[in-house]
DNA sequence: CCGCATCCATTATGATACTG
DNA sequence: CAGTATCATAATGGATGCGG
């Protein structure tokens, strides 16, 4: 059934369950290193995006984009031209969602070391 | 914009590079998921976490507690007894990565709907 | 009984080649 | 240049077994 659309989900399991499921999707290695990339410039073209998320595919780049054009996060720009010319920008939502993962960014960088250590330190008791 | 809040190390490739890898392994679905059950309750037995995080598998959940114990975000705690006992925590450092998500969380939540909206529309346009 | 490791089917991902 | 199609590979889930 349809819920009316009221900011006090609290403690709804079926609004936990949606946030959950928005999360996991969200929280996407991929999807966090392209909004990482589109905060910092306001609009990236796909071969650029490419070269700045070091690893990704082509497939990745693109099924990615296309999940989060979907959810509102960029927006996808084609100029008619040849060769073809494709802009990506955050939206105002993907604005959000970067500013809402910087302090993830601030605590890898921070931590970092003590990540390391603490995976030698594991390595070395077993 | 404004030039992006950058560390003192942040524009080191090296660097960057690591902590693009640290995100992609800490932004795992169920990393993030499992860090919010032990977030919010000190102590979590490895069923209790099963039942909590909906949808992971009794693998899944293991591998991804394994690798949180080697990256230092949790401590486990096994007491010798029948039946078996095992209880998780997170550590300081996993602490402060949940303190870290928070506001990926109040994100989810406040903007659930316009994500839900954004992709009625999307599935409307094709 | 609980935690977790192993076998197998399904799925996701990566590398390459190709089209508009 | 941006994106798709195809195939090889790795990741994941479900069921089962086993030790404590």
């Amino acid at each position: 059934m349809e819920k009316p659309p009221t900011t006090a989900y609290a403690d709804n399991p079926d609004v936990d369950r949606l946030v959950s499921d928005l999360i996991g999707r969200v929280a996407d290695k991929w999807t966090l290193l392209v909004i990482e990339v589109l905060e910092q410039a306001a609009q990236v073209r796909f071969g650029a995006l490419a070269r700045a998320v070091p690893g990704i595919s082509q497939k990745m780049l693109t099924r990615t984009l296309r999940q989060m054009e979907r959810d509102g996060l960029v927006r996808r720009t084609v100029h008619p031209v040849i060769p073809p010319h494709v802009d990506y920008a955050l939206t105002a939502l993907g604005h959000g969602l970067a500013a809402a993962f910087c302090p993830v960014w601030t605590w890898a960088e921070t931590h970092l070391a003590e990540v390391e250590a603490a995976r030698a330190a594991f390595d070395a008791h077993t």
